[in-house]
RNA sequence: AGCCGAGUAGCCCAACGGAUAAAGGCGACUGUUUUAGAAACAGUUUGAUGGGGGUUCGAAUCCCUCCUCGGUUACCA
C-alpha cells in the first residue's frame, strides 16, 4: 500500500496518501455515535479569484493537527470546509465581463478545493457547503423569516454610503479612510430604505455572554467596547420661554449636574428648529447645512477643532434653576443617546475644549480626593471620581454617592431617571446587489395585509410579526408579507444586467418578470404578473423585495449546517445538534473579532430562544492565528510582489514541509515573516527523518532493531518528547513541539541502534504535523492500518527522571558549583555535599549562614551574613 | 489620544521566579565527501534579555517608569 520511494519524494508520497484517505473515507465524520465528539471549525474562506493565500492554511493546519491528535485519542472528529461565496468581487467581475457570478464563483471554488485538498487535511468533504447554493441559502432565508416573525427585522430610511463609481451602497466596514475598500472610490451619504436587524435588543445578552467564553481577551474587549454599554441617567431640562418643550439628555455623570454651563443639541435634533431665536437663525441654519454636508468621517477627522453655534435659547438646570445657553455642535451625535447633552467643561475633555474655544463658563464641581492629591489643586478638566463641591446639599459627598442621590432625587420629581445606553446600533442588513440571498418578502398594500392578518387559515399568518413592517413611498403604503417556508428557497433570478439601477436599487429591481407577481394570500404561492392572473380567489398583485442580504448572513450560521448538511426538512436535526453542538474549537483571523463573531452570536442567541440550538453561545473556544508577512516583513500584496503561492511551495517542498514550516515559524498567534530558507530547514528535517528510517536501498534502516528494551537515554528522551509534544498540542504551541521532534531526530542520528517501538512512537508524534510522510513510514514499518487511528502514546513519568540529579550550589544567589546527587536528597545531605566540595565550601565555611534556600532536586542556595 | 500585546545572538524563536541566559531552526565559517557545485554529515561562530529604577537569597520572567514596534478604537456624553 505504501509507495516504493527510496528517497523521500513528497510528490509521490503525498498524492498517494491523499488518494488513500479519500477512497477509504478516513475522515468521514459519523453522526450516529457513542464516541465522544470533537468539532473543529475553520473560518471558511471567500473563494477569491486570486486563489488560496499562504495565510489560509496556517489556521487550517493548526485545527488539523488538533483533529489528528483527537482522532488518535479516540474522538469522533468533525472537521468540515465550505465556501462563503456571495460577495462583491464576483459581481463586479460580472459587471465587467458579463460572466454570471455563479460561474466565476464555482470556478474559484474548484480551484480553492483543489488547493486545500493538497494539504491533506482531515476534512470530511462530504459535508462541504456553499452559501450560494439554494439548498443552503434556503435556510438563511428561513432564519430571516424567524427574525421577521419575532419583530427583529424592520425597514427604515437610513443614511448609507453610496459609491457613485460602484453604483452601490457600502456598509461602514467596507469603507476605509473615506473611500470604498475595493477600488478606493469616493463615497457619499444617501438616504435609502433598508432592512435593519434589531441586534440592540440582544445587547445585554451579547455583553454578558462574553464572560464564559474561552476567547482571546483582546477580542472580548473589542466586542465589549463595540457594544459600549454605559450606565447613567436621562435628565429633563425645561427650556426658558418654551413651556411645552423639554430637552432630554443622557449623561453618565449626574453628579456633575451643578457644573453644567451650557447645553448642546446635535444639528439634526428636532428641537433646534423650534427653539432657535430669530436673531440666531441665519447662523444656525448655515451651521446645520454645513454639518449635513459633512460625513461622520469628516467630523472625526476634524475632531481637534470643535465647532458650534449658539441658538439664543436657554435651558433651566433642574437642580438649581440656573439659565444655561443651548448650543448646537456636531460633536454631539444624533444617533447616540438622546442626541443632546449637558456640557460640563470642568469634568469632560470635549466640553472643556469647546468651552475654551467659545469662552463659556467652566464651573468645577468635583475635587480630587485628599488621598489622591499631592498638594496641587485639581487640574481641569478632571473626569475622575472625587468629592463634590459647589453642589448645594450634595457638597462634600463622594461623587459616586452623589450620582445615586441626585438620580433618585430627579426620579422623585419626575425630572430624570437612571438609564442605560449602548454604542451598538441596529444592523443594516440589506444590500443593493445581485449576488446575495434574496429576501423571502413581498410587498402588498394595507388592505391585503389585513386580509392575511385577519385570516385563520393563511399560511402566511403564522410568520407575521406582532406589528407590521411597512414603509411609505410617494404617498403609498407598503406592507411586508413573508413567503411561507414551503416556498423556500426563493431563488435568485437570471438577470440581463448585473449593473445596479443607478438609483440605489439592486439589479433585481429591473427584472419586472420576477419583481411583479401575483401572490396567493392563502398559500403563499406566487406567479409572475406578466402571466395571466390566476382566476381563483385570494390572488393579489404584489412586488418582491429587491434588496439582497449582506455577505455576513451566510456565515452567521454555517457551523450548524456542517453538522447536518443534507437535511432538506430542517436546518439541523435536533439529535444531531445535540451531538455535534457547537464547535469545540474555532480558528480564524482577528479581523473578524467584532462583526462576524458578533453577528453570528446574535443569530445563535435568537436560534437558542427558538430552541433550535441547545447552547446559548456558538463558539466556546476561539483562537486567532497571526498574519504571515512577506519575506520583506510587510503584508503580502500583489503590488509589492511579495506574495508566496502555496501551489509553488507544495510543488517544491511538499505539503508536509509547508504545514510543518507554518507551524514552526513561531507562536500561532504571532505575526511573522515568511522565509524561504526557513522552509528548507524543515524540509531538511523531514529528509533526515526519512533517512533515519529508510536506508539508501529503500529498506528499513539497519539500526532499527526488533527488541523490547530501549537504551536508557533514548527512552528518557522519547518519554520527554511524548510529554512535550502532547502538552504543546493541547496548548497550541506547535513551534515548540516541532523543536522537540528535531531534538529527537538529532539524537537518532547519534545512536547505533534504536528499537522499532521507539521509532513508531516517534512517527506517531510527527503524524499530526506531517501526516503524509508519517502514514508512509508507519506502513513501511509494518503497520497495516492507517496511523490516524493508532492510539496516542502516553509517557511514563518514571522514565522522565533518572536516579540522580544535578544540584546547583549557590552562595548568595551566585553559582559556585554543582554536583550529581541522588534524587530527592534532603537539604542537610545536600549541604554536607557542598561542604565536601572545596571550591564551594571556601565561599561559606568561615561565614555565618543566615539562611538556606533549598529547592529539591534543583538548587541549594546558602545566604551568608 | 485611549486600550491591548510584544521587544532575548546577524535573523525567526525557546526558557516565563531557580544553573554560568538561550533549546530548535535559519544564516555565516571550517572540515569530510565531490571534477566542481549542490545535497548530506561533523564541527565552529556571535551575547550579559529595549533603557532606567524597584521587589527578591535569586529577575529575561514580578512591579513602576520611559522608549520602540504591532493590533484596535476613534468626539458614544
Amino acid at each position: 500500500m505504501a509507495t516504493n520511494c527510496i528517497e523521500y519524494e513528497h510528490s509521490k508520497v503525498e498524492p498517494h496518501w491523499q488518494a488513500f484517505w479519500e477512497k477509504e473515507k478516513t475522515f468521514h465524520a459519523d453522526s450516529s455515535l457513542d464516541k465522544p465528539k470533537f468539532y473543529a471549525l475553520d473560518m471558511f474562506p471567500y473563494p477569491s479569484g486570486a486563489g488560496l493565500h499562504i495565510g489560509h492554511p496556517e489556521g487550517y493546519t493548526a485545527s488539523d493537527i488538533i483533529c489528528r491528535y483527537k482522532l488518535a485519542n479516540g474522538f469522533n472528529v468533525l472537521h468540515p470546509m465550505g465556501w462563503d461565496a456571495f460577495g462583491l468581487p464576483a459581481e463586479q467581475y460580472a459587471i465587467k465581463t458579463g460572466t454570471h457570478p455563479k460561474e466565476t464563483t464555482y470556478e474559484n471554488i474548484d480551484n480553492f478545493r483543489r488547493q486545500i485538498k493538497a494539504f491533506g487535511f482531515t476534512i470530511d468533504w462530504d459535508r462541504e457547503i456553499n452559501t450560494t447554493d439554494p439548498n443552503y441559502y434556503r435556510w438563511t432565508q428561513w432564519i430571516f423569516l424567524q427574525l421577521f416573525k419575532k419583530g427583529l427585522a424592520y425597514v427604515d430610511e437610513r443614511p448609507v454610503w453610496w459609491c457613485p463609481e460602484l453604483k452601490t451602497i457600502l456598509a461602514n466596514e467596507e469603507i476605509v479612510d473615506g473611500k470604498s475598500e475595493r477600488g478606493e472610490h469616493p463615497v457619499e451619504r444617501r438616504n435609502l430604505r433598508q432592512w435593519v436587524l434589531k441586534i440592540t435588543a440582544y445587547a445585554d445578552r451579547l455583553l454578558d455572554g462574553l464572560d464564559d467564553l474561552d476567547w482571546p481577551n483582546s477580542t472580548k474587549t473589542q466586542q465589549k467596547n463595540w457594544i459600549g454599554k454605559s450606565e447613567g441617567a436621562e435628565v429633563t431640562f425645561d427650556i426658558d420661554g418654551f413651556p411645552n418643550e423639554k430637552m432630554e439628555i443622557f449623561t453618565t455623570r449626574p453628579d456633575t449636574l451643578f457644573g453644567v454651563t451650557y447645553m448642546v443639541l446635535a444639528p439634526e435634533h428636532p428641537l433646534v428648529k423650534k427653539i432657535t431665536k430669530y436673531a440666531n437663525q441665519k447662523l444656525v441654519a448655515a451651521y446645520i447645512k454645513q454639518a449635513a454636508g459633512k460625513s461622520d468621517m469628516d467630523r472625526t477627522e476634524l475632531a481637534k477643532d470643535k465647532t458650534g453655534v449658539f441658538t439664543g435659547a436657554y435651558a433651566i438646570n433642574p437642580v438649581n434653576n440656573k439659565k444655561i445657553p443651548i448650543w448646537i455642535a456636531d460633536y454631539v451625535l444624533i444617533s447616540y443617546g438622546t442626541g443632546a447633552i449637558m456640557a460640563v467643561p470642568a469634568h469632560d475633555e470635549r466640553d472643556f475644549e469647546f468651552a475654551q474655544k467659545y469662552n463659556l463658563q467652566i464651573q468645577p464641581v468635583i475635587e480630587k480626593k485628599q488621598s489622591d492629591e499631592n498638594g496641587s489643586a485639581t487640574k481641569l478638566p478632571f473626569s475622575g471620581v472625587g468629592v463634590m463641591i459647589h453642589s448645594n446639599e450634595y457638597t462634600g459627598l463622594d461623587s459616586d454617592v452623589g450620582r445615586k442621590k441626585i438620580t433618585e432625587e430627579l426620579e422623585k420629581t419626575g425630572r430624570g431617571k437612571s438609564a442605560v445606553n449602548f454604542k451598538l446600533r441596529d444592523w443594516l442588513f440589506s444590500r443593493q446587489r445581485y449576488w446575495g440571498e434574496p429576501f423571502p418578502i413581498v410587498w402588498v398594500n394595507k388592505e391585503d395585509y389585513l386580509k392575511v392578518n385577519d385570516s385563520k387559515t393563511s399560511k402566511l399568518k403564522n410568520l407575521l410579526p406582532e406589528s407590521p413592517v411597512c414603509y411609505r413611498n410617494d404617498g403609498n403604503e407598503f406592507y411586508a408579507l413573508p413567503l411561507p417556508e414551503e416556498h423556500l428557497p426563493l431563488v435568485l433570478p437570471e438577470v440581463e444586467s448585473y449593473l445596479p439601477t443607478g438609483f440605489g436599487e439592486s439589479p433585481l429591481a429591473t427584472e419586472k418578470n420576477w419583481v411583479e407577481i401575483y401572490l396567493n394570500l392563502e398559500t403563499g404561492e406566487t406567479v409572475s404578473a406578466s402571466t395571466e392572473k390566476p382566476v381563483k380567489e385570494n390572488w393579489i398583485r404584489a412586488n418582491r423585495e429587491t434588496n439582497t442580504m449582506p455577505q455576513w448572513a451566510g456565515s452567521c450560521w454555517y457551523y450548524l449546517r456542517y453538522c447536518d448538511p443534507g437535511n432538506s426538512e430542517k436546518l439541523i436535526d435536533p439529535e444531531v445538534e445535540k451531538y455535534w453542538g457547537m464547535p469545540d474549537f474555532y480558528i480564524g483571523g482577528a479581523e473578524h473579532a467584532v462583526l462576524h463573531l458578533l453577528y453570528a452570536r446574535f443569530w445563535h442567541q435568537v436560534l437558542f430562544d427558538l430552541k433550535i440550538v441547545s447552547h446559548p453561545e456558538p463558539f466556546k473556544k476561539l483562537f486567532h492565528q497571526g498574519i504571515i508577512l512577506g519575506e520583506d516583513g510587510v503584508k503580502m500584496s500583489k503590488s509589492r510582489g511579495n506574495v508566496i503561492n502555496p501551489d509553488d511551495v507544495i510543488a517544491e517542498y511538499g505539503a508536509d514541509s509547508l504545514r510543518l514550516y507554518e507551524m514552526f515559524m513561531g507562536p500561532l498567534e504571532d505575526m511573522k515573516p515568511w522565509t524561504t530558507t526557513g522552509i528548507e530547514g524543515v524540509y531538511r528535517f523531514l529528509k533526515k527523518v526519512w533517512r533515519e528510517i529508510i536506508d539508501s536501498e529503500g529498506k528499513i534502516n539497519e539500526k532499527i532493531i526488533c527488541v523490547e528494551n530501549e537504551k536508557p537515554d533514548t527512552e528518557k528522551l522519547l518519554h520527554e518528547s511524548i510529554k512535550k509534544v502532547t502538552e504543546d498540542f493541547e496548548n497550541l504551541r506547535f513551534n515548540t513541539s516541532i523543536s522537540q521532534l528535531m531534538i529527537f531526530a538529532n539524537h537518532l542520528q547519534k545512536v547505533d541502534t534504536v528499537t522499532i517501538g521507539t521509532i513508531k512512537i516517534f512517527v506517531q508524534l510527527l503524524n499530526p504535523l506531517a501526516p503524509h510522510i508519517s502514514e508512509e513510514l508507519w506502513e513501511r514499518l509494518g503497520e497495516k492500518s492507517s496511523i490516524s487511528f493508532a492510539e496516542w502514546p502516553t509517557f511514563d513519568p518514571k522514565k522522565l527522571v533518572s536516579d540522580e540529579v544535578k544540584i546547583i550550589f549557590q552562595i548568595n544567589g551566585k553559582y559556585r558549583g554543582d554536583a550529581i546527587l541522588a534524587k530527592n536528597i534532603d537539604q542537610d545531605s545536600a549541604l554536607d555535599a557542598a561542604r565536601n566540595i572545596e571550591r564551594i565550601a571556601k565561599h561559606f565555611e568561615d561565614k555565618i549562614i543566615k539562611k538556606i534556600i533549598f529547592v529539591p532536586n534543583k538548587i541549594l542556595n546558602i545566604v551568608t551574613g
